[in-house]
DNA sequence: CAGGACATATGAACAGTGTCAAGATTGGAG
DNA sequence: CTCCAATCTTGACACTGTTCATATGTCCTG
């Protein structure tokens, strides 16, 4: 067998072919042994460049992570302007993504913040998520737009509301339905005068996985 | 082998060995064969109690939510007067048992809350947590001890931060430390005059799972 | 161009796992 | 006492992750 000798690029293969089956079939569906045949390689090749299988599908929670900061750069990307409106924006934006990213790839969601990959990414505070959570804040604070008082502690706060917000969408304890209405009551919660985002729906939009 | 004939009570028993080892090492390190072994008994004989394993984990999952059911019916139980400081301490104090018993009960919330036993269980709506969480809601509202405008929405928000809360602790991404900071910042946002509970560490008390 | 060194892939094997079908055992009802 | 249905055992199947010794490719050096 072993038509091809992979050169060195098996590891990112496998990786990529896990990531696929993951968001498929979800990681707990996912086989090495599976991943190897699907690539024509020795089941034990894996071991090369993985010490185990959870390397590997932490490697591939790590992609997870990755797809997810890049819809909340997106989401910057999309409002750049230096306005009250447009931190609003921003701010109710990155809920969306996270939210929209665990409705539509839930199998990817669950393991990159499943008890797998749990506390084996970079922490927090350098991960690009929380930090645009952070400065979004700390933008909307410069605008004078966040109710007075709360700013201490929000960042969890906000971060543990989306994501949990995020795991009962995946659970399946929340419909979809619901995605609106919380975004809604957060920023009733934390905005001056808070309304619902220009566009309201920019949910469900993009889906692609990339890296 | 066999000892004993478990007289049509081996399913009890093998979820209470089953939730023991997973409070112990976590559900999947648990394994049909070993509860058997330890029940001394065939491992097929599983079988004629749970159709497969992972019914026999959602029984243990279940267990779960009924033990922390009961750490929130404890709660309420300590203050029970009709009073707006005992409705402000029911509040903050079914927050601090949610979390705790998350940290304490890291494996146990794990599965369930976790894909295994994703909506498997009750609808949250029939559920004794969230029922508790939505008539401390009315009863705060009931003194005007929410801020106004607020209240639409509230039950799932609140729930999704406290959930999500839980679940960042118990990935190790947010130390129990945040714990009391993430109360405080709770009550700052949805209390009229939000301040602390007034007994602030009432967290790592009671440990037993019963039921 | 030869040859050695190194990363890489293979094969077979081990110790587990969940699950199932067929046969033995038990406790209780008629 | 007999028969039956529920219960447990035996033995097997098809998987799984992981390891080891062995072979193979690739590339650099002389």
């Amino acid at each position: 067998m072993a038509r091809t000798y992979h050169h060195g690029a098996l590891a990112e293969a496998m990786v990529d072919q896990a990531l696929t089956e993951v968001r498929l079939r979800g990681a707990d569906q996912v086989s090495l042994r599976g991943i190897a045949h699907a690539l024509d390689v020795s089941p034990s090749a894996a071991y090369n460049h993985f010490a185990q299988k959870d390397d590997l599908l932490r490697a591939v929670g790590a992609c997870g992570l990755a797809a997810l900061d890049e819809r909340m750069a997106r989401v910057l990307a999309a409002h750049p302007a230096q306005t009250p409106e447009a931190a609003r924006a921003r701010f109710i934006g990155l809920g969306c993504a996270y939210l929209s990213f665990a409705v539509d790839e839930t199998h990817l969601f669950q393991l990159t913040f499943g008890p797998i990959c749990a506390s084996k990414h970079v922490p927090p505070e350098e991960a690009g998520p929380y930090r645009k959570l952070v400065s979004a804040l700390d933008d909307l604070d410069g605008w004078d737009l966040l109710k007075p008082g709360i700013r201490e502690g929000l960042d969890v706060m906000v971060w543990a509301a989306t994501h949990g917000m995020a795991t009962l969408l995946v659970e399946g304890a929340v419909l979809p339905e619901g995605f609106e209405g919380f975004i809604d009551s957060l920023a009733r919660l934390v905005l001056i005068d808070g309304v619902l985002s220009p566009e309201p729906s920019t949910a469900h939009k993009t889906k692609g996985v990339s890296t």
